[in-house]
DNA sequence: TACTAAAATTAGGTATGCCTAACAATTAAT
DNA sequence: ATTAATTGTTAGGCATACCTAATTTTAGTA
């Protein structure tokens, strides 16, 4: 049986692997975990003897078929508490990961099923998240960058690509949410920034930096917005 | 700020000053918990030094007064987590103690707040066991024991006063639950147990060692029944 | 009161999960 | 190719939360 500990490693690793996927070296890892080198040096022997994962200094950390179904397990316990704490206990996209983290190690799979058919068995999470199935197949979704999208182009918001709270609280300020209508007005040639028309006529101007981490799919068939 | 560690001595230590309302002592606190006695007396050390509980040999653990508040402050979220899991989840309440325990120690107020309201702001979890507000104020029941009831009285099932799944799985089958309306037909003398009449004229005896640990009260009005 | 059983304490030990400081190996830059 | 910076590794230590075995204290009983 798998340790609460073992699982933060994994989900890291996962995430780790995901986002830039080449390999998850040993340093990147202990940063993204908050804790220093020879820490997570120590577990990941131990996790490699436990068949989690292989690592090799000029290989760096991968996932085994079995860490990885592992991982994708504890990915979907956390969307799944994320979204039964957005869609039933009413908490904002901003709050819901750093309660999920606590309420994903509780063991019980029972729990799990209910919370899950609670909020009306969801294929994405509050961050457009895709929630893997029991068996740790991920649900297909259409979502790119609202950053590829040319002028004109009307879409809507899909996912972000980033949960730190400042850059959420940042969305929730623009009152830009899940669901969001957005229409692409201009895109500035210089940086790339744009100007997004929504809700009863808001607009703002966003940078390069914020479009790329909103995620988005065309509403119009056909639109030339690139993926 | 608290430790999780040290709402699970204070917890217990609540429970056992509450049972046997008399001194809780060491080994009793480490039996309660499955802990050895050295390991209890080192956490009992460091939680007379943070002013949790008092403790002199000749005189047990007690909690302060700060540690009271505490202690009910968890038995707030355990009976909390306890009423959402088996109102909202559909837990039977043979299952909700042990998840409790786990989600107890998830350290948010505010989601505290929203599982009360989700569940109807409850005054008595599954088990009958008040639930203390914020102030940690117990609300009063009727509760008495079955054993104390004379012949013909109508009652209603209130709660229980012990956890274990043996004997809740014991009541489970019998088809006993929150909130059932017994009739008890005869007490029979010899040694206290009773027949019992309840949903369609099923009936069965139950020992006194039964009887005394479920709760009830009465239906009529000036039942002679003691408390 | 003296003896015995139970409860509490002390001493010393293990596993886990973290750390810093020092050193080695690798990779990037001049 | 040499140097500098980054990354990985080793060694040794600390805190927490447990344990057993041995001893002391207290309380119950004869
Ligand atoms: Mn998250
Ligand atoms: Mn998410
Ligand atoms: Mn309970
Ligand atoms: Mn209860």
């Amino acid at each position: 049986m798998i340790k609460t500990s073992d699982e933060k490693y994994l989900r890291a690793i996962y995430h780790l692997s995901e986002d830039k996927n080449n390999k998850v070296s040993l340093s990147e890892l202990a940063y993204y975990l908050d804790l220093k080198p020879p820490t997570v040096l120590e577990r990941v022997h131990v996790l490699q003897s436990e068949k989690w994962i292989t690592y090799k200094k000029t290989d760096g950390i991968h996932l085994t078929k079995t860490g990885e179904k592992e991982a994708l397990n504890v990915v979907r316990k956390h969307r799944i508490w994320e979204t039964f704490l957005h869609k039933i206990c009413k908490f904002s996209w901003s709050e819901v990961h750093e309660l999920a983290e606590q309420l994903q190690n509780v063991n019980s799979e029972k729990l799990i099923d209910r919370i899950y058919d609670l909020s009306g068995t969801p294929k994405f999470d509050p961050h457009g998240d895709p929630i893997p199935d029991k068996s740790g197949k991920l649900p297909v979704s259409e979502r790119r960058p609202l950053l590829n999208s040319v002028d004109g182009c009307k879409c809507v918001v899909l996912g972000v690509n980033e949960d730190s709270n400042e850059f959420l609280n940042y969305l929730t300020d623009l009152k830009i949410g899940l669901n969001e209508k957005l229409i692409v007005e201009k895109v500035f040639v210089f940086d790339g920034s744009m100007k997004i028309k929504y809700r009863n006529n808001e607009s703002v101007i966003l940078s390069p930096k914020v479009a790329e981490k909103i995620q988005v799919t065309c509403i119009k068939p056909n639109c030339p917005c690139k993926n």
